[in-house]
DNA sequence: TTGAAAGCGGTACCAG
DNA sequence: CTGGTACCGCTTTCAA
């Protein structure tokens, strides 16, 4: 910087306050302009930061990058935030709560204006971590009791409730339910206790259950699963899968053996995954606006980051996103 | 840190030789780690990082986050880089040269100590950019003739060229090519290349091509261009697609028309993505190692890294990476 | 509108 | 093994 200065002819401020586009004269700004293009001058944003005390970066730590559902939250983010000069420090948690720890520790050694995280399920140290930071929190694609300070989702339990209810209108009573396998993706237990719940309140047999692998669901999991549900309980009339990902492996698993969906058995999904639409059938999903979560999720952000310097006012803490049953083909 | 230095009775650089893990006394570092703990502090990477004139990012810049590929890539970068205390900063390019353009020059402002690009296609000024820059660059998935520094890729073209060379072999004569739409996906229009090339080699017409829409890619193009080359050129054998994505929506397609895949016709894709090994039929494909690409890339930065200190070699200017054919059902 | 000085929170370097 | 000092490159603050 001081390099510029010299070359133009003037102080560091007058370069600095060039670049952050305040006052200055035409002639000067053209000047500095020209020396910045010459040297090819990059301003280092660690020293911005230490000396303004406020660095640009927001943090996003989602659980899979590979998921279609956090990058479309991520694009989301993106879309809101860069256009207010904020930069994404992202992290990919790997559905563990340590791994969440340790990335949280290290994002906060950035100073991050805002940081969002996914679910609602944390260490304790973690909590305490965000706590101290005094660093404005967003908890995404769930909504807690008491979230940490604000969040924007749904719950999950009630989707998958309405799903339940749509089979059951649609004249199923033998339902099924593919996934809700690892305890460290509260989402899919979520959706399973839905099932569970209103199975229940419906007086139906909730027992037809296969518990798939590792999180993230992929499709590759909804095969075998789909084929051991078979094998247990033939009788089955409709499956309802955690995810998308899983109804597609279990809809290619029932083309294979010769079943015809919905024909001899009804399968739905969960979360509106392009494969969803384009797959044959169409599977019947549960819509989840992945990418609306990510621009709420910016919105509340950037309305937090105004009220810090007094200027509007925060977001209520819960922004509750909606969900709709769609109904495709395959049930 | 004065506070923490002033808690554990030391001062401040005997605070930071022992977060950095170097020569203190048991009895010293047990005393400032449990001021560290009581006082909640949290180091700033900020000012380490302008005081040591080394931060610990590494930058990397991909088109497209939501596309399995490329997040498979990063997945890769981060396994290898994260145990070395590095961080990334992850970049969507939207495939827009002038987007990766201003996010190289954001990224510059962190002084990251390398920077990974996908592809070849950079503007000039980017290219300016980086070389004034003095950071390691790779650019991945690609091998360019003169690349800016590294490169771990492969050749799209030559690929693409053995997907056609298999499918003839398969006595398949009058094949079609989907994709290659956009001029922005290089690497999309180098297999579209390949295809040419190769068809023009065997002495086979060329012209049964359908090219999509924007990219990235996705399931939903393969459909309506399907539909378009079956209505275009009814006498079509093969079609090769130039991702799975659009090779699973083109079979959709197909039974939706109650063609069979393969009898009626044959359709391959490109990646080896999940979805290709899970749909039914199994999708004929190219397999990649895009993990295998963000691992290597990754070494290659290490190496980098370890060279500037004198420690070690570089690895060489270009790393190639494997590619096989994959024969499955739908081809 | 512009400039000078101080200082953000760490680390390099050298001395003890 | 430990401490003091200078300084990284920018912005804040205040004065001209």
């Amino acid at each position: 910087m001081s390099d510029v200065a010299r070359l133009a002819g003037v102080s560091k401020m007058t370069v600095s306050r060039v670049m952050a586009g305040r006052s200055a004269s035409e002639a000067t700004r053209g000047r500095v302009q020209r020396a910045i293009e010459e040297l090819g001058y990059v301003a280092d944003a660690a020293a911005g930061a230490l000396s303004s005390g406020r660095s640009s970066f927001v943090a996003v730590l989602v659980p899979s990058l590979s998921s279609s559902n956090f990058s479309d939250t991520v694009g989301g983010l993106t879309a809101v935030l860069e256009p207010q000069g904020l930069e994404l420090l992202i992290g990919d948690t790997d559905y563990l709560p340590e791994r969440e720890e340790r990335l949280v520790r290290q994002m906060l050694r950035h100073q991050p204006r805002c940081i969002a995280l996914t679910g609602s399920q944390h260490t304790d140290a973690t909590r305490a971590l965000l706590q101290r930071s005094g660093v404005p929190v967003v908890e995404m694609w769930d909504l807690p009791t008491e979230p940490i300070d604000m969040a924007v989702g749904f719950s999950n339990v009630s989707a998958s409730r309405e799903m339940v209810r749509y089979l059951a209108h649609k004249g199923y009573q033998r339902i099924g339910f593919l996934g809700g396998a690892s305890e460290l993706d509260r989402r899919g237990l979520d959706r399973f206790k839905g099932y569970q719940a209103e199975m229940k309140a419906l007086g139906l047999e909730r027992h037809r259950v296969v518990r798939l692998g590792e999180s993230p669901v992929t499709m590759s999991h909804g095969g075998p699963a789909m084929a051991e549900l078979l094998e247990r309980w033939p009788d089955t009339q409709a499956v309802m899968c955690v995810s998308d990902m899983s109804a597609f492996g279990a809809i290619m698993e029932c083309q294979r053996r010769g079943l015809n969906v919905p024909r001899d058995i009804a399968i739905a999904g969960f979360g509106n995954f392009e494969i969803a639409a384009c797959c044959h059938p169409a599977i019947t999903t549960v819509s989840v606006d992945a990418y609306g979560i990510g621009q709420r999720t910016g919105e509340a952000i950037v309305a937090a980051l105004l009220a810090e310097d007094g200027e509007g006012t925060r977001h209520p803490a819960k922004t509750r996103i909606q969900y709709t049953v769609v109904p495709r083909e395959s049930a």
